[in-house]
DNA sequence: TAGCCTCGAGTTCA
DNA sequence: CTCGAGGCTA
């Protein structure tokens, strides 16, 4: 083939890289064809041909956005501008608040506002680079911690949605210094994509997903990019900034919405039903918005769980800035969610402090009310038993009261494949056999590491000596044998802290200080911080009341100890084996020597 | 001995 | 906050 004619057909590649962009952008984003789906195949498998015969292959042509590499992993990438997260609020009140705060930083008497749907899937950076004048679809990342992400470019080019190549136009770049363009956006997957997807998972006997969310996000991390490509996940984009060379950002807009104009123009499919407005003290239009969207998200094809509110000025955004994780000029205003739905993965158990093996759930993390869940306690077996929890379930998870995630019960319409969960024979923990005792099973193993953690832990906790520290330190301390008891901790130079702890100098020595202040505490905190059973708050007071000091107390008959006021017969037996115990008297004798009032 | 009241213990996440 | 059980009273 001569020069010349190989020149004609890169014109003709182009043409038909054109064309297909085109009518893919009409069919996919539009929705709303102009050609028929022969003649779209006509068109690619032309291109196909010409690029086979010419060796021709385009980066961003749409043959290349399902290839048959399987990575092994995920490679990182930087985002050119942080992807951070977005402060939530739950009521008409606090987003006054908000709105005001925002008014009063930017000494503003109205503001300009671009409203939103949230939409409850992946977020995504898709970064362009320029490329003969047009820009290139250079890689897609994760938000990761928000500067570094996880580069998924191979399985975001199966997205239809999402542009490979961006024709900004002279009048958009009239410096013509623009390198690179970063979109973001959601990539979300529509409920009716999810149950076909879970209908075939159910057929193949593999686990269902449990929304659309895990779903997106399942599919966008597919080591394998032709599995992604099958999932039909959509690009919602919501955001859009250019950067120089040097990767400083360049303005083009002045508005938020006038780049949502742009990127609809740029074929991309932007934010659904958004829509500005302009607002002074009063929320109502944004309470509007938000009341709309609730009444309408059944309805919707994919899921919202809220709505968002950005400042529409740029240079807006700009005063305001942003904290370490949360933009400062956007809010997301979400709907209540008491209750949600997740799946039991898998059940661990615990040790406490009196040796009781609580068994805890490890659910598929949801959110409810700001907050994500990831455990729930199963309290014991009979608990279990009687809501009848399998490993595998599906289970309706609820905030009781205030913030204590409980399992409120098990979905069994969507029970599949489960496990019964298996009472453990031996500690988790040092290994000891259990006991069983009714519903509990408890480790009798004076010396397991996790009763030791928790019985110091308990001594340092507010009500006791009131000392802030974590149990990941005592638990190092403890594993690493540099403690066994409550008295070491009291030996324990700062320079100790530090090589467990991820403890700067400062807070080792604040550690310590306030370990070393604590034994001055009153015997009745002493008292409570023994952790004996069945004296707790109130019991520990009466008895310090009554015998002043721990010597009282021990040579205390059990006449004179059911005289106290709250304590009968069987706290006065508990305190009297308590005294018992050898390894109890030997460590009261210790704590003697490092507690001023005991 | 029944029943109310109070206490202890375990519990999660930001 | 909730559950379960001990203490106390009628």
């Amino acid at each position: 083939m001569s020069v010349d004619q190989n020149k004609k057909v890169e014109q003709e590649i182009e043409k038909l890289i054109e064309l297909i962009n085109y009518h893919n952008w009409r069919y996919y984003v539009l929705q709303d064809p102009e050609i028929s789906d022969e003649e779209y195949d006509a068109l690619l498998n032309r291109l196909k041909k010409l690029e086979k015969e010419t060796g021709i292959i385009k980066s961003y042509s749409p043959t290349q956005r399902i290839t048959n590499v399987i990575s092994t992993e995920f490679k990182k990438g930087n985002h050119l501008f942080p992807v951070l997260s977005l402060e939530a609020v739950y009521d008409k009140k606090k987003l006054e608040e908000y709105i005001k705060s925002v008014l009063r930083n930017l000494k503003q008497s109205e503001l300009g506002l671009l409203c939103e749907l949230k939409f409850d899937g992946v977020s995504l950076s898709v970064i362009y680079k320029r490329n003969d004048g047009i820009f290139i679809f250079d890689k897609a990342l994760t938000r990761g911690d928000g500067l570094i992400g996880e580069d998924v470019s191979l399985n975001a080019k199966t997205i239809k949605t999402i542009p490979l190549s961006i024709d900004l136009g002279n009048d958009n770049d009239t410096e013509g210094d623009i390198e690179f363009i970063q979109v973001n956006g959601e990539v979300v997957l529509y409920k009716n994509d999810l149950q076909r997807i879970n209908e075939e998972r159910k057929k193949e006997g593999v686990p269902e997903f449990s929304n659309t969310r895990n779903a997106a996000s399942g599919s966008l991390r597919q080591l394998d990019p032709s599995v992604t490509a099958k999932r039909n996940l959509k690009f919602f984009a919501y955001s859009i900034r250019f950067f120089d060379r040097e990767g400083k950002e360049v303005r083009i807009r002045k508005k938020l919405s006038e780049l949502f104009e742009l990127m609809k123009s740029l074929r991309f499919i932007v934010s659904p039903f958004f829509k500005t407005c302009k607002i002074e003290q009063d929320v109502d239009a944004l309470q509007e918005y938000y009341e709309n969207a609730f009444e309408m998200k059944d309805s919707l094809e994919f899921d919202i769980d809220g709505v968002v509110f950005k400042v529409d000025d740029l240079e807006f955004q700009d005063r305001l800035g942003s904290t370490l994780k949360n933009y400062k000029w956007a809010i997301a205003y979400k709907f209540h969610t008491s209750i949600a739905i997740t799946k039991v993965i898998d059940v661990v158990f615990e040790v406490g402090r009196t040796g009781v093996i609580t068994p805890v759930a490890l659910l598929e993390p949801v959110e409810i009310e700001g907050a994500v869940i990831k455990n729930a306690t199963l309290h014991n077996f009979d608990y279990i038993k009687s809501k009848d929890i399998r490993i595998g379930d599906y289970v309706e998870v609820r905030r009781a009261g205030k913030v204590i995630p409980e399992i409120v019960k098990v979905i069994k319409e969507l029970r599949g494949d489960v496990r019964e969960i298996e009472e453990p024979k031996f500690c988790p923990s040092c290994k000891a056999e259990l006991i069983k005792d009714g519903p509990f099973l408890i480790c009798p193993n004076k010396q397991c590491f996790e009763k030791i953690i928790a019985k110091i832990v308990h001594w340092f906790s507010k009500d006791a000596m009131d000392v802030d520290i974590s149990d990941g330190i005592v638990s190092k301390l403890v594993k690493n044998r540099i403690v066994k008891d409550v008295v070491d901790m009291y030996d324990l130079r700062p320079s100790d802290f530090a090589v467990v702890g991820n403890l700067g100098k400062k807070s080792a020595s604040k550690l310590y200080n306030s370990i070393q202040e604590s034994r001055n505490r009153s015997f009745d905190r002493i008292l409570y911080g023994l952790g004996i059973p069945m004296v707790g708050l109130r019991n520990s007071k009466s008895l310090a009341q009554k015998f002043k000091n721990i010597d009282n107390l021990m040579n205390a008959s059990f006449a004179e100890l059911v005289s106290v006021e709250g304590i009968g017969n069987e706290v006065a037996n508990s305190i009297i084996q308590f005294f018992k115990d050898e390894e109890n008297r030997k460590l009261i004798e210790r704590l003697k020597r490092v507690m001023n009032n005991i």
